[in-house]
RNA sequence: GGGCGAAUAGCUCAGUUGGUUCAGAGCACUUGGUUUACACCCAAGGGGUCGGGGGUUCGAAUCCCUCUUCGCCCA
């Protein structure tokens, strides 16, 4: 007994236990093309969001689809160890469980990072399959495993010898909660409410002032300069003299460059070479003083002087009265200025001086700046290419290094001489310490503190997870590499696509994909992001529960153009689970038919040739819209061909009178038809279409529409399908005059054709009688004096309408239509007329534009006698 | 401050090489409908100076210039 309702809950696990079972998601290198997805790895410390279910159904989609196309299909699934997201998540859980992370040695430390690896890291996969990812799960990855850490390891050591990594000291993005370097993309700047304080600094051995402004007044302590320009002709005098630093009292030079601005503040800078970059450059180039006056967790330290242990923001409190009481504060201002703030911790982000690994990225970015430009990596929207080439051309080396535990930890051996190795493992690590000293022991070699950016590992993704990087010639790797297809969200494209394309092209000399797709960000009506602390963004897995899984996939996507977001709104998923209601009750339809042995109407044998072809025209379109990445476009057309023209058009062209059977011939070829339509729709919507396609017939076992191939493209009849779309025409006509004259539909009709029969196929008219409740079709030279008549097209038609005629209604309604034909008549004449036109214009739009003229002279024609006859 | 992009129906957006189907789709809205698959439905309908101005062209939503507004990225 099929319900009348569909159960997604109980079809979806269903099915996926038996695509599970049968191990149809697995893929193994063989004589096919492969087709291959690497998932960008979503962090071990979240759950699946909205941008999630974006992202993986249209993988889901593109794979399931190679997969009907005879194609291999490989979709590796994986996760990402998240370094600082979650070393801090880890340090807040053991905090609330009153354990100072500092307490713990490296390796405590790490089990607990493990432990909720393992919790957490599980989770967002299952919530993926609760999707219909068709995933090979037996592939799964994890950024901190075995074979990625190996990975991650060489490359760095191989890097080092290609002298393409270094240590420098350098001004780098400090992050004071979490204790760390950030890299440039991971810093956020907010436009903020500040203050600009304007404060006086003495000249050393006279008695007048020179006033500066700044945003930061607690960073006085740690100045070392006073900048003015030398063009700045209010400050020519104060050429070579000093000024006292307020508070400390400290004497500091005044320095001239042109790097200051004159315009903005006094025109007088303050030079901080420890906290700023600009000032550390200006430091650097005059050989300032450096004094740095905090501590890693952003408090003041005893270089400062004053407020040792206070924390910088509370010192910018605490100062404006002892500036005050010197007699150095002279104004304060409103201002509004841009934060740094850190992307993990969500502080402000101090430019601290620290040792750092770097890896040089002027070489590698040259090679993968090049291979987009020339589209050997393709970009889908192309417009993120001129956001990728601003990037390549103004990059800056890449900070790598991490202050954290959780990690690859950095493979620098240091000696006891303050010199280095870089090694793979502690071994070999220890045999080339002693080729510098034979008589260094193991115990003597300590290893690098810190750890690689997470990304570091990433990049790497597209080639680890095959293995590609410990053992460059295996054979899954050569097969799947490079990769077809990356989805992933456009605000990645720095942190991620770029560098795996840069990590492919250094690693194996080959791309790691051939296609990029950007998706847009997932966000809510009034467009803001969707995010926790707001609270706006729904359930994932709520939202499957309501509207099932089919219903969310297509939701998702029935409003998202590449690269544009998407504004989610609850609408979508339920537009998506009446879509599948809609399905389900067509099946119901043609389930409950009745079966018997006679004769095929012709009306059903016009509507079967038509299916079967509007389904090859669409699939055509379909597949011209894969190819172009219009994921949404293709949903659009399967829509609109089941919803319409399956539904609508041709199962109410074929369905029998009222508890009539069906003949036999009509029958199978509309299961055949819906076999066809729900093979186009599966990787949309993969549960719905694999329960109808079992309940449509028995199958084998192994029988699945998910590894079915899609249905050949048959040849279409263009001028055919013109006439049926005609046909419709009238039909929608008819229904039309039923309405505007309130006749019942169960009232039958004629309709006149008038002048040229010959136009529309005579097959189709069974199908306007049919639909239309036309009990006989006249083909005549005049229209009866009482008809209701109407255009398609050039023909001219019109329902007798005895008494029930309103000659005046009819009237207005011509002459209507006769204005506007002579309108456009003119517009037409307008252009023809036009010698430069008709000259320079291609013959093809010539002729179209004499063809308008001619059909619009027929019409006038035909409807001024129809008005004529009346009048009469 | 530098760069990129966008502005088309009430909303979200297509519109590919300037020319047929160029002013479209989905949603929303209005009207009518218990035609036994479906009201999670069916049928029909209204609605736009294509941001403003200028230019190129026989012809511009489309190409160029300019202004306005908005978004994103970077500093």
């Amino acid at each position: 007994m099929i319900p009348t309702q569909f159960n997604p809950a109980e079809v979806e696990s269903k099915w996926y236990k038996y695509w599970m079972d049968k191990g149809f998601f697995h893929s193994e290198p063989d004589e096919r093309e492969p087709y291959t997805i690497v998932i960008p790895p979503p962090n071990v410390t979240g759950v699946l969001h909205m941008g999630h279910m974006l992202n993986n159904t249209i993988q889901d989609i593109l794979i399931r689809r190679a997969r009907m196309t005879g194609k291999n299909a490989c979709w590796v699934p994986g996760t990402d160890h998240a370094s600082i997201a979650t070393e801090a998540k880890v340090v807040n859980k053991l905090k609330s469980e009153g354990i100072d992370k500092y307490d713990l040695s490296r390796e405590d430390f790490l089990g607990h990072a493990w432990d909720w690896t393992e919790k957490h890291g599980g989770i967002i996969l299952e919530q993926l399959k609760r999707l219909g990812a068709s995933c090979d799960w037996d592939r799964t990855c994890f950024t901190m495993d075995e074979e990625r850490s190996e990975s991650v390891i060489k490359v760095f050591c191989d890097l080092y010898e290609q002298g393409l990594i270094y240590r420098g000291v350098r001004m780098v993005n400090w992050d004071p909660s979490a204790k760390t370097a950030v890299s440039d993309e991971e810093v956020i700047h907010k436009e903020e409410q500040s203050k600009l304080y304007y404060l006086n600094y003495q000249i050393e051995g006279e008695e007048g002032y020179v006033t500066i402004a700044t945003t930061r007044p607690e960073t006085i302590l740690g100045d070392t300069a006073v900048c003015v320009n030398p063009n700045d002709e209010r400050f020519t005098h104060l050429k070579g003299k000093r000024v006292i630093v307020p508070l400390v009292n400290r004497s500091i030079p005044i320095i001239q460059d042109e790097y200051v601005d004159m315009e903005f503040g006094t025109g007088c800078l303050k030079i901080t070479p420890a906290h700023d970059i600009h000032d550390y450059e200006i430091g650097m180039k005059y050989n300032l003083e450096v004094i740095d006056i905090f501590n890693d967790d952003g408090t003041i330290n005893e270089k400062a002087g004053l407020f040792v242990g206070e924390d910088r923001f509370e010192t910018r409190k605490s100062i404006l009265p002892e500036l005050e009481k010197a007699g150095n504060l002279v104004k304060i201002e409103d201002y509004t200025n841009k934060v740094g703030y850190s992307e993990r911790t969500d502080v402000v982000i101090e430019p601290k001086l620290s040792a750092q690994w770097f890896l040089k990225m002027e070489h590698l970015a040259a090679e993968a700046l090049a291979n987009v430009e020339n589209d050997e990596v393709e970009f889908h929207p192309k417009k993120f290419k001129n956001v990728y080439r601003h990037w390549m051309e103004n990059i800056k080396d890449w900070c790598i290094s991490r202050q954290l535990w959780w990690g690859h930890r950095i493979p620098v051996y240091y000696l006891p001489d303050g010199s280095f190795v870089v090694a793979a493992s502690d071994e070999e690590a220890l045999a080339k310490a002693q080729e510098k000293d034979s008589a260094l022991t193991a115990e003597d070699l300590r290893q690098d503190e810190d750890v690689l950016d997470t990304w570091a590992s990433s990049w790497l993704w597209p080639m680890s997870v095959f293995g590609g990087v410990t053992d460059p010639n295996n054979e899954e790797i050569n097969y799947y590499y490079p990769t077809n297809d990356l989805v992933t969200g456009h605000d990645i494209i720095f942190f991620w696509v770029a560098r795996m394309i840069m990590a492919g092209y250094q690693t194996r000399e080959e791309k790691p994909f051939k296609n990029v797709y950007f998706t847009g960000m997932v966000r809510d009506k009034q467009r803001r992001k969707m995010s926790k602390s707001l609270g706006n963004s729904p359930d994932p897995l709520d939202l499957i529960a309501k509207y099932g899984a089919d219903g969310v996939r297509t939701g998702m996507l029935f409003c998202s153009p590449a690269g544009g977001d998407l504004l989610f709104d609850e609408s979508l998923p339920e537009q998506g689970r009446n879509f599948t209601s809609k399905i389900w009750n067509a099946f119901r339809l043609v389930q409950g038919w009745e079966v018997a042995d006679i004769a095929q109407p012709e009306s059903a044998k016009v509507a079967i040739k038509w299916l079967e072809q509007r389904i090859a025209k669409s699939q055509t379109i379909i597949n011209d819209h894969f190819d172009k990445f219009r994921i949404s476009d293709a949903l659009m057309e399967i829509y609109t061909l089941m919803r319409d023209e399956f539904s609508s058009w041709y199962l109410e062209s074929i369905k029998p009178g009222y508890q009539q059977p069906i003949d036999k011939v009509t029958y199978e070829a509309t299961l055949e038809l819906f076999e066809k339509l729900l093979k186009v729709l599966h990787p949309f919507m993969p549960f719905i279409t694999e329960e109808i396609y079992q309940l449509l017939k028995e199958r084998a076992e192994d029988d699945s529409i998910m590894v079915a191939q899609q249905p050949e493209i048959i040849a279409i009849d263009e001028d055919f399908l013109r006439l049926f779309e005609e046909a419709k025409d009238v039909t929608a006509a008819i229904r039309n005059i039923r309405q505007d004259k309130n006749i019942a539909f169960k009232e039958a009709l004629s309709l006149q054709v008038i002048g040229d029969a010959t136009k529309i196929n005579q097959s189709c008219y069974t199908i306007i009688s049919k639909l239309a409740n036309i009990e006989q079709v006249d083909f005549v030279k005049e229209a009866d004096t009482s008809a209701a008549s109407f255009l398609v097209k050039t023909t001219e038609y019109a329902i007798p309408l005895g008494d029930m005629i309103n000659v005046e209604e009819e009237l207005a309604k011509m002459e209507e239509e006769l204005k506007y034909q002579e309108g456009f008549l003119k517009s037409v004449m307008g252009k023809l007329s036009n010698e430069r036109f008709v000259n320079n214009a291609p013959e093809k739009v010539v002729a179209i534009e004499r063809q308008k003229q001619a059909d619009a002279e027929s019409k006038i024609a035909s409807l001024k006698e129809a008005i004529e006859k009346l009048k009469r």
